[in-house]
DNA sequence: ATGGCTACGATCCGTAGA
């Protein structure tokens, strides 16, 4: 199964770079974020034509997630349970029997901020709807833009990053917290050149400079962990006209 | 120097992203 993510930061804006890179990389299955639409605008026929079948969880101008599926997908699934949110950040599908849990976590603003508090109490509420997802579904992946680079090496300039939003202590814990339960980073799995990154920011020449952070993740179960054979950036999107700010992840592991 | 883009939905700027 190939499996990606990419936060498209508008689903309307992009979709011909969708649907091109889909037909360019042929996966099996993709998370989406930050959509920024209702689900009554999503392009869904546009996709199901293309040979994608879509799990929608929209919000008019902010958030928005997607699964889309060239399988049929079963026991879809809107939100985290019991933690009450107006912010669409979840969606999970079972695809080919894997539960597949696509997330667009937050951004958390600044350090100290109430959007950090919130971040941090999202994170929370995360760890303890996985676990109950992974006693019922071994073979499992969360993928999505987690808004947290988990390392040092995932920053391409840690000095001036010490500290801030997506590097800090609480938010570093937070993320290993997921691993915690059984989960692995599918990048690092295999040896990966220095200085790869996810995302870049539209100013300063920030892909010109690639000065980016890596805050995409595809986790693996441990029950997937064997089967993984690639893990990897496709930069290619981010040096088109008008790109995301985010380029496509990618995990490829045995499927069903 | 705390800015610098981009998208959205509302106007002729504010909010949010990261």
């Amino acid at each position: 199964m190939k499996l990606a993510s990419w936060n498209v930061n508008s689903i309307k804006v992009r979709l011909p770079q969708l649907l091109d890179w889909l037909a360019a990389a042929r996966p099996d299955v993709v998370c989406l974020q930050e959509l920024k639409t209702e689900e009554g605008k999503y392009p869904r026929a546009e996709l199901a034509a293309a040979g994608y079948l879509s799990a929608v969880n929209g919000q008019k101008t902010y958030n928005g997630v997607a699964i889309l599926a060239r399988a049929d997908m079963q026991d879809m699934a809107c939100d985290i349970a019991g933690f009450d949110d107006v912010q669409r950040r979840v969606i999970a599908a079972t695809v080919q029997g894997v539960r597949v849990i696509c997330v667009y976590c937050p951004n958390g603003q600044a350090v100290g901020s109430d959007k950090y508090a919130y971040k941090l109490r999202w994170f929370d509420a995360l760890r303890g709807y996985l676990a109950g997802e992974l006693t019922r579904h071994p073979r499992l992946v969360v993928a999505g833009d987690f808004n947290v680079a988990p390392e040092d090496r995932d920053v391409h300039d840690p000095k001036a990053w010490e500290g801030q939003v997506h590097v800090s202590g609480p938010e570093r814990a937070a993320w290993r917290a997921l691993l915690a339960l059984g989960l692995k980073d599918s990048f690092r799995l295999f040896e990966q050149p220095e200085k790869i990154f996810s995302w870049w920011d539209y100013r300063m020449m920030g892909f010109r400079r690639n000065a980016g952070l890596r805050i995409d993740q595809i986790l693996l179960s441990d029950a997937l962990v064997p089967g993984c054979s690639a893990s990897s950036v496709d930069k290619a999107p981010r040096r088109l006209e008008r790109p995301s700010d985010h380029a496509p992840v990618i995990a490829e592991f045995a499927g069903a």
